[in-house]
DNA sequence: ATAATTCCTATATGTTTTATAGGAATTATA
DNA sequence: TATAATTCCTATAAAACATATAGGAATTAT
């Protein structure tokens, strides 16, 4: 399951990408609009600004604000970024990769590690290619908003 | 990610699909052969039986073995009773359903859940119809072993 | 009887997740 | 320039969960 701190990352992304380009968004009123609480909040943002995927402006009228058009930001970055792999096992997983220490044989020969690649693999088949627009209710939104 | 109590459930259970019929096998064996923690195991053990994949027998010379044919013992149950849901959002989960408390609108109309759906069906796709056998690395034994 | 085992409940220990605190820095604007 | 509203940052608290262990009762073969 996604953490909360992954939930709460994609309501307030989601929730940024229907002001895009409406300003500076300040914690508190994502944090009221989607009920996510406003201290964790602000690390939740923190971190997604570190990572390129928002701006921000301190002070007065200052707040978040998404860095690309919402077709731009990928699903599997946020999810990566909040919850660590996509994969079950570690050693299926492509950006977190760790040998397994459990298993009595190779890498390439063992059958658990096959089919838990195959579930990777047809979960990125899914979220590969899938962008924030695609977690909005674009139907809100005008239509000269999508690209 | 899988825990390592998941991880362990399905180490110990592809041993004892390699023991198939082969009498009572003992926690400490099992422990000992795939590194896991004994005690630990024997919590693990316990819950396997009482869900109904393994059978017991207490006392000098007895052990655990599974109930039915490794065939016939579901991946994706062993996942469940360990970790819980397969999917990553509650509103998606077929067996562990809860509705979201963050989304603003109805769920038949949320892209968010729309999409964690999609990555559960793909998953289930995967996943569901495998069995034990598919775990075990099936070369290693006689050719009459598989139904 | 003894030894080897499961059974069961309780508890300890460690780790992670979730959440909050509080003050510094920044900025708009009255 | 003072004030208010904001982000920035680090630290820490609190809660939940995962992992692991303890210890004795019950069972069984020999």
């Amino acid at each position: 399951m996604l953490s909360a701190k992954a939930q709460y990352a994609i309501h307030a992304l989601t929730y940024l990408g229907e002001q895009y380009q409406a300003g500076y968004i300040p914690i508190n009123q994502i944090a009221e609009k989607r009920k996510i609480p406003a201290k964790f909040l602000e690390a939740i943002l923190l971190e997604l600004r570190k990572a390129g995927v928002l701006g921000s402006k301190a002070g007065k009228n200052g707040g978040y604000y998404l860095l690309r058009h919402p077709r731009q930001i990928e699903m599997v970055q946020i999810l990566r970024l909040m919850d660590g792999p996509i994969a079950l096992l570690p050693c299926v997983s492509k950006k977190f990769y760790e040998p397994c220490r459990l298993c009595p044989y190779p890498e390439n020969e063992c059958n658990i590690r096959r089919i838990f690649l195959e579930v990777r693999d047809a979960t990125l088949q899914v979220i590969e290619g899938k962008s924030l627009l695609d977690l909005m209710q674009k139907e809100d939104y005008p239509d000269d908003f999508v690209i």
